[in-house]
DNA sequence: CTATTTGCAAATGGTTTGCAGGATG
DNA sequence: CATCCTGCAAACCATTTGCAAATAG
């Protein structure tokens, strides 16, 4: 997965990124970001927390930052099907992400390819809807998870 | 959008329905099961007791029904944007449903077109999963959004 | 020096469970 | 009449807020 300008300056440059982005530079925040940018999956408030713990930095800060790039559209929120919410940091070029999440482990894949922007645009113009967007998952039984798994019934 | 043999069949005759699934027969789980068929869209768990109020029926037998429904795999949930999670009632010869979601008013509208199987073949193939399944929601702002939010921001 | 951020602790609100009485098969 | 369902009340747990001290600009 390529990284764009953005989250890869925030990545090297938690501090820049911050300044970009006019917010106020502390050291939970350059933590913050940096961990968001370190992770390859959406992380939930409690996962982030936990990368921080060296930092030592209160959950309801976690909270609250991130609830602040969310108003700035800086980070996109996922609602899978275990219900907790998790949090990805948006590339500036690459907005949009698609995934494959095994049921049994968890373990997430990205997916490049997306053929539904077609779609999208059929619905603009048959239903008059606008501002168009779209989230795509999918989910499935990853190879080493049939493995551990020999004759047991399918999960959920 | 037509309903399947099952769905109708549980509209028509909820008794009949619960019967067929091996499931106790009680007023509650009548009132329920219509209440779920009665639905254009995924009901949260808030809704579903709302609309049961004159069948008096408490919070926690909906909780639990629907949860026992979920776990026989005969309701599908929704974990959509607003972190509020969904239920739907499976129509067995129709599973699978897709929504267009208004962001402002919230209205839903059923989707057939699925262009995404191919997708999913090529997945397994590629990646070596199994069993999957796929989630796919779109959003926007419905024509008549539109013409209510003259000149305002657009929405989240 | 002013406005924002932070930790702590408490409030909130949706979800989940224990238990005793009631209904179903 | 054994088993399962239900209401009630309490427990749970992730999220959210109030407030006073600490920190950034």
């Amino acid at each position: 997965v390529n990284h764009s300008a953005s989250t890869s300056a925030a990545f090297a440059a938690p501090e820049q990124w911050l300044r970009h982005h006019q917010l106020r530079v502390t050291d939970r925040r350059k933590a913050l970001i940096s961990a968001l940018c370190r992770a390859s999956r959406p992380l939930t408030l409690q996962e982030l927390h936990r990368q921080l713990k060296n930092a030592s930095c209160d959950f309801a800060t976690v909270f609250r930052f991130v609830t602040l790039l969310e108003k700035q559209k800086l980070v996109e929120t996922h609602h899978w099907d275990d219900g907790l919410v998790r949090y990805e940091i948006i590339e500036d070029h690459h907005h949009h992400h698609h995934y494959l999440i095994c049921r049994e482990c968890q373990t997430v894949k990205e997916i490049d390819e997306c053929t539904v922007s077609r779609l999208e645009n059929h619905l603009q113009k048959t239903c008059g809807y606008t501002d168009l967007s779209h989230k795509l998952e999918f989910s499935g039984t990853c190879p080493s998870c049939q493995k551990k798994r020999p004759n047991r019934p399918k999960p959920r």
